[in-house]
DNA sequence: CGCGGGCGTCAGAGTTCCGTCAAGAGGTCC
DNA sequence: GGACCTCTTGACGGAACTCTGACGCCCGCG
């Protein structure tokens, strides 16, 4: 990874490429950047579909002629799990293939050649529409008995003191919390947190899982908010 | 997915139609009724408005060129207090108009002469998404006089306390649990629970049906829910 | 009435998995 | 360069889980 631990206050928007033609990602890359987008790119379906796994973007830009798979069924396989805004770059302007899309779950579509600019807009527009309503929204922060989560501020208080976490730490505690009352698979906790190819060191869940409860639970030896499932994962229990 | 909304009984879509020329109003307003969407119709900016406050449309479908006021201003002005989907219609293929109108608020920016499979794939994307997420938490939950499965949170609840399942012991239940009511083969459990090569062993189907039931009937001895089909397999009812 | 197959139950052995500690590697800030 | 801080890695005791064999029960059948 590149920034692992140094993206820190700011939410930059994510965004993922997928796309096989170097130019096109190159261009767009480029432009996404100098938008400061933080832009993840994959040349392929099944690289996709593990980079948006792992990095959770805020939106997709896809174009359709992939090399390994078709690219509706990447749609499908991002819409089985999330709802994440999927705009489709494509060739063909056939009015069946953009159908199909965009049945199948992407956002819009646009043809190419396209303008950067019209593309950049309809970004800015699929991203929007995804935001939270301004107004509402507690969810950003969770209570427990012996402690208090802000999701949005990225803090953590207990006994009327902000609690030190480490990056990693954090970001731990962000998925779990994210999930309360989930269990949350080992592998999707490594991959989400150290990256998609951390998929079976499970030594470092319960380095850091010891970590939390040391820093959260009061009483670490029994916990009972960082529920150990055996052979499973980790839950959260509020 | 047939109907407009996705499937589910509920209220028809309800579309705001906005557009000063007849031919097109006319069009649209035929196609969508027979995909039984409600349709309304404005001639210009300042009906649209009041139509819009009153009758709160689920999507919007907005020509720029209005007589009476600017296009982007009717996306403005709408956008002041809802955030229904906008889409827009417009002759202007310029760029310039398309970026102007996706920052005003719209949704999507289709440029005429349209396809109509087209545009009504696109105000089907655009309806979908504007769809609170289905079911809230999206869990499946499968719910017994006895107990209740949640099969998204691997959780499982009896007598107001969670029941602790083992990796194999929640295995076997959740595919008991996504069968219900259909006999389920030991050969086929067997390979479902432990792999492949596994399709005789069904001492461990003994073993561990009498943890579940251990765990979950109210009499284990006599279960309800769990229930052998002698020579065969296993049954889940309700 | 004896026999055998299929099933449920139990408890122990063996293995895997988890919590904990500690030490080293790498990076950052003064 | 030195003093942190954080992440990685290895090792170990103990806990949890899986597997296995033994036993008893029920039932159909010879």
């Amino acid at each position: 990874m590149l920034s692992p631990t140094g993206g820190i206050p700011r939410p930059a928007t994510r965004v993922l490429v997928i796309d096989d033609e170097p130019q096109i990602v190159r261009a767009l890359v480029i432009n996404l950047k100098a938008r400061h987008y933080e832009v993840d790119a994959a040349h392929d379906g099944a690289t996709a579909l593990q980079l948006a796994a792992a990095r959770h973007p805020d939106v997709v830009v896809l174009d359709l002629g992939l090399p390994d798979m078709d690219g509706v069924e990447v749609i499908r396989g991002l819409r089985g799990w999330t709802r994440v805004p999927i705009l489709v770059l494509s060739a063909r302007h056939s009015s069946d293939e953009k159908v199909e899309a965009l049945d199948a779950g992407a956002d819009d579509y646009v043809t190419k050649p396209f303008g950067m600019d019209e593309l950049l807009a309809r970004l800015r527009a699929a991203v929007r529409r995804a935001e939270p309503v301004p107004g509402g929204e507690e969810d950003v922060i969770v209570d427990t008995a012996d402690f208090t989560v802000d999701l949005a501020a990225k803090k953590v208080h207990r006994d009327g003191k902000d609690v030190r976490l480490t990056p990693t730490e954090w970001h731990l505690l962000e998925v779990l919390v994210r999930n309360t009352g989930r269990l949350v698979g080992q592998k999707q906790l490594l991959q989400e947190v150290w990256g998609p190819s951390y998929g079976t060191e499970t030594n470092y869940l319960r380095v850091y899982m010891a970590q939390l409860r040391r820093k959260l639970e009061a009483d670490p030896a029994h916990p009972r908010h960082f529920i150990t499932e055996p052979g499973m994962g980790y839950r959260f229990e509020k």
